[in-house]
DNA sequence: GGTTACGCTGACGTCAACGTCAAGGACGGT
DNA sequence: ACCGTCCTTGACGTTGACGTCAGCGTAACC
């Protein structure tokens, strides 16, 4: 079976983004499309690379910091510095979304009262 | 005893944010200091006002999100009108920490992954 | 073979959230 | 009297994340 592609129309009417944000993200560096002549060919890879980035959106990183997390999944590791890098960049990652984790928190004890005076 | 006051360097330095963003933060209505003379003057309130700023910030509001949940704190719910607004913006803000807690988890399980592959 | 739909690359515009001067007023210390 | 420190208000600059428009190529359809 072959595999699948899509346009780039198709893309973001999947995940609800425009072409030019998609254009964008590619040069970042963040999708790596296939290219026939000049038309940008799209395969599932990049599809889950774009949903990593929205994540990302969504958790307020900056498109320069998802670029660094999502590189993070596809390196080999090779040397040890780089390795050690890596682990140091998740550490900081999870020390972050732990920060978050705690603003919801506190945020949503914070919607409880706003609405318990209602 | 007096209530207890600061200056805008003070307010700067004890929540690690320069002179301007303070400033920046008062044009826009999210703190509201006293004036003597034409000099800032800074009270509990306004710490409180920061820290929800800072919080809505870390967590990727906008300042113009932003002020609309912090007034919220303030707000008498005068009119019904005005009330059944108000739940519903606590319903939209909950949605959407619902959805980050959700992009947390699956941010720390991926990190679990990458992590398992050193 | 003209129109419509889709694709491309510049390149300038925009908006938020500040940064960064410039120019000045109000203090305390020496 | 003068310095250093702190405060103020403009007002223009910057950066990130796209929006928007111009100008062009191509492939399908009628």
């Amino acid at each position: 079976m072959a595999e699948q592609s899509w346009t780039i129309r198709d893309l973001a009417a999947a995940y609800d983004v425009t072409l030019r944000t998609i254009r964008h993200y590619e040069a970042l560096g963040l999708l790596t499309p296939e290219r026939r002549g000049t038309t940008r060919v799209f395969h599932q890879r990049d599809r889950i690379r774009l949903e990593l980035v929205l994540r990302g959106r969504r958790l307020g990183f900056s498109l320069d910091e998802i670029a660094r997390i999502v590189n993070m999944y596809d390196d080999q590791p090779g040397e040890a510095g780089q390795l050690e890098y890596l682990l140091d960049q998740i550490r900081v990652r999870r020390e972050e979304l732990a920060r978050m984790r705690a603003d919801i928190d506190q945020t949503e004890a914070d919607l409880d009262a706003v609405e318990a005076r209602c």
